[in-house]
DNA sequence: TGTACATCAGTGAACGCGCGTTCACTGATGTAC
DNA sequence: TGTACATCAGTGAACGCGCGTTCACTGATGTAC
């Protein structure tokens, strides 16, 4: 039966959002349309009424995944699930401190929860290596995604913009290919990197 | 028709070698037995004289995938094709010396040619996200190869062991995570990813 | 060394299954008058 | 405001396809004597 405009809205928000968690849990290929129409609380057949196909519903879930991490980055508002992977970040990280403000961002990134949540957490960690093999379209989105963390993380940090950027970019290469590493490790080597990762360097010299 | 014994080897060989290769190239759901059979010039139905199911295929896929990437990364004798996506390792690295050494694993692993060739090159880069959703005995596995990686990384260095160890894991990260992140971004970005973690953090300051 | 026979690596058809996508259908919504 | 009708969001069966795995079969290899 035909529903309200307002329920159509409703509905396209509801499979974007299931989207964006089941491809981040199970993997673009472990989640299958019918599974993110179930989870969204309909039947597959509706699917095609909201989207293209199924890279369609990949770039759109992306494109929210990383809305959501950028926005907890920022310490912006972000809804209470997101906040419980990123807990820190939402609550302190508002502060334009630079020192205190890098640390922050690394130590939430690299936290116990954030490791074991694939569903809420970065997209990039979650979903990377996947990515590299989808369309240029996918990855079109992927990086556009990724330059916006790469800036709110390089707003937190000091000298020129130049500086900040390259370095940001460093900091988050390291922190998704830790978070990578240690999930598809056993548990101690995982345990190891992250703590190499967490420290500094200055501490092991 | 029944085969000599050590033609039987060869054919193993020949399987985990095509799965080594195919599995990075094209991911672990992307690379079907039958596809990897065929590379290995056999047919699928063979396959099960070899391996108890696919799992057991992915797991000897990965030990030989790190065995090749740790010879590379340790300047050992590794074959033709695997020292083309990693020359100046191959010819330059034996030597002792601590710093250029360790610039030089960082320049081959973010060199256009293994950024390229996923088929040949870490394991970690080309599968990480995937391996993630394996089973444990699968990232056992993993974990071990990741182990054999960060030790000859750390071998190049200066410092106490544990120092070492440290240093080797937050540049292993880093390195991965910018090959998944250049893989898996439009060419633009990518770029841009990869030279910033190419420069050493002092240049920018 | 030769012979008879059991073994088993590899073939190719077949299996059940889940996938992305299509389609006829339903009935509430939105619109034209 | 009320009525008649076209639209279309959502349902659930069905499609073709490729997957991992199984199986009967073949015939060279390996072994027992």
């Amino acid at each position: 039966m035909r529903v309200s405009q307002e329920e159509k809205g409703r509905s396209h928000a509801r499979i974007v959002e299931s989207a964006a968690r089941l491809f981040r849990e199970r993997g673009l290929d472990g989640a299958s349309v019918a599974d993110v129409m179930k989870e969204a609380g309909m039947t597959h057949g509706g699917f095609y009424k909201h989207f293209e196909g199924k890279d369609a519903l990949v770039e759109a879930a992306l494109a929210i995944a990383f809305d959501q991490f950028v926005a907890a980055l920022r310490g912006e508002e972000v809804d209470a699930a997101v906040s419980q992977v990123f807990p820190r970040l939402a609550s302190t990280l508002r502060v334009g401190e630079a020192g205190r403000s890098e640390a922050a961002v690394r130590s939430v990134y690299l936290s116990d929860a954030h490791v074991a949540e694939r569903g809420l957490g970065c997209p990039v960690a979650a979903l990377g290596t996947e990515i590299a093999r989808s369309s240029a379209s996918i990855r079109r989105a992927f990086g556009a995604g990724v330059r916006r963390v790469v800036e709110a993380i390089a707003e937190r940090r000091r000298g020129t913009a130049a500086a900040r950027r390259a370095a940001a970019i460093r900091e988050f290469s390291m922190l998704v290919g830790a978070v990578v590493i240690a999930r598809a490790s056993d548990p101690e080597t995982g345990e190891e990197v992250l703590s190499a990762c967490a420290g500094d360097a200055r501490n092991d010299r």
